[in-house]
DNA sequence: GTCTATAGATCGATAGAC
DNA sequence: GTCTATCGATCTATAGAC
C-alpha cells in the first residue's frame, strides 16, 4: 500500500504499472491483485488515503488566541496562512493534486471526493473563524465563504503554480513566508472594518 | 495536428494512442510518423502550438483608457482580469494546463516553456501597467512583479480550482464576472495610494 | 495466501509493397 | 508519400501449482 502510494504519486496512474508496485512492495502481483482486485480499486483507496492523511491537519481547530484584535488579528491568519502552505506545497501535496487533476476525466467522482475533503473543507473551517471575527468587529466579513475562498486563493499564488510545474519543490520557510506575509496583509486590507 | 490536439488534450500523453490519432485524423498510422518521427516530438510540437494560440491574445497591449483615474481605474483592471479569464478558464485552457501539469515530470523542458509564454509573459505586462499606475499616482505599487502576481492570484480562485479538477467547466460570463469583482476590489483596497 | 507462468490485448515503431 | 501488415515490448489480469 505504501510501495503503490509512492508509484502512483510519481508517475500518475497510467505509467505506474501492477508490476512496478508489486516489485517495490517486495510481493508478487497476484498479491496484490488478491488484496485490491483491481488497479482501478487500489488507485481509489490509495487516493483516498493520501487525502485523509494530508487533511488530517488542515480541519482541526486551530488553539485558540484568546483576544483577538491588533496584532493577534494578523498573528492569527498567519498561523491559519502557515497551515495551509505547510501542506499544500509539500511535495506530496502537490503530487496527490497533480495526479488528482490529471485523472479527473477517468477518475470523476475521485475529483469530487477530493474536492471535498480538501478546499471544502479547509473553506469552511476558514469561514467559520471569518464569521467570528466579523461578528467581534475584528474584521468586516459579509460573506465569510466568499472570503475563505479568497483567502486561500491568494495563498496558491506563482510559487504553487511553479510547484505544481515541478519548476520549484519543497519551498524553503522562507519564500513560504513570504507569500505568508503578502497574502495576509492583502487579506486584512480588504476586510478593514469601516471607521465607526 | 488538428487531430492529435484534440486527443492529446482529451486524455493525456500516455493514454492518447498513435493509433487514435491516425484514426480521427482519417491518415494511416505510419503517415503521422512520417511527419513527426516520434510520439513525443508530436506532443511536443502540439503543446508549443496551443501554447502560442492561447497565449496570442494575452500578451497584447490593451487598447488605451486615456486619464486613468477613478472608475476608469477599475474599468481598466477589470479589462485585464476579464481578458485573463475569459482565456485561462476555457474548456482549451483548463485541458492545457491540465496535460502541461501532468507530464511536467516527463517533460520538464515543456513546463518551463510553457511557464515562460503563459504566466512569465502575463505577469510582465501586468506589472508594466501597474508601474505606470504607480508613477500616476492612481494606485501604489512599491513592487510591481509581485502585485501583478498577486493580481492573478486572485483571479485563479475556488473557480479555477472546481474546473481543474473537472466540476465546473466552462464557467458562464456571471460566473466569471463575480470573480473579477471580488479580485478588483481586493486589489484596489491593497494598493490604495496613501491619502496626501 | 503466495508464488510462477502466461493469456489476451494494446502500445510505439517499422518493413515493404505500391 | 501513403498504405497494410507486423514486430517486439509491455500492460492488466488470471490460471494453476504449492
Amino acid at each position: 500500500m505504501l510501495a503503490a502510494t509512492g508509484v502512483f504519486l510519481d508517475h500518475g496512474y497510467g505509467a505506474a504499472s501492477m508490476d512496478a508496485i508489486a516489485e517495490k512492495a517486495g510481493v508478487s502481483k497476484q498479491t496484490v491483485y488478491s488484496h485490491f482486485g483491481s488497479k482501478e480499486a487500489l488507485f481509489g483507496a490509495i487516493i483516498e488515503d493520501i487525502c485523509d492523511e494530508l487533511l488530517r491537519g488542515q480541519t482541526q481547530p486551530m488553539p485558540p488566541l484568546k483576544p483577538v484584535d491588533g496584532d493577534d488579528l494578523e498573528r492569527r491568519l498567519m498561523g491559519m496562512a502557515e497551515r495551509f502552505l505547510g501542506t499544500v506545497l509539500t511535495g506530496r501535496a502537490v503530487a496527490l493534486f497533480r495526479v488528482v487533476i490529471a485523472e479527473s476525466g477517468r477518475f470523476p467522482e475521485l475529483a469530487e471526493s477530493f474536492y471535498r475533503a480538501g478546499p471544502t473543507a479547509a473553506i469552511e473551517n476558514m469561514a467559520r473563524l471569518l464569521r467570528d471575527l466579523d461578528q467581534a468587529g475584528t474584521l468586516s466579513v459579509p460573506d465569510p465563504v466568499s472570503s475563505a475562498k479568497l483567502f486561500f486563493a491568494l495563498l496558491r499564488g506563482d510559487l504553487y503554480v511553479r510547484c505544481l510545474l515541478g519548476l520549484a519543490s519543497d519551498p524553503t520557510p522562507a519564500e513560504r513566508q513570504a507569500v505568508v506575509n503578502e497574502a495576509v496583509r492583502t487579506f486584512i486590507a480588504a476586510h478593514a472594518p469601516a471607521i465607526p
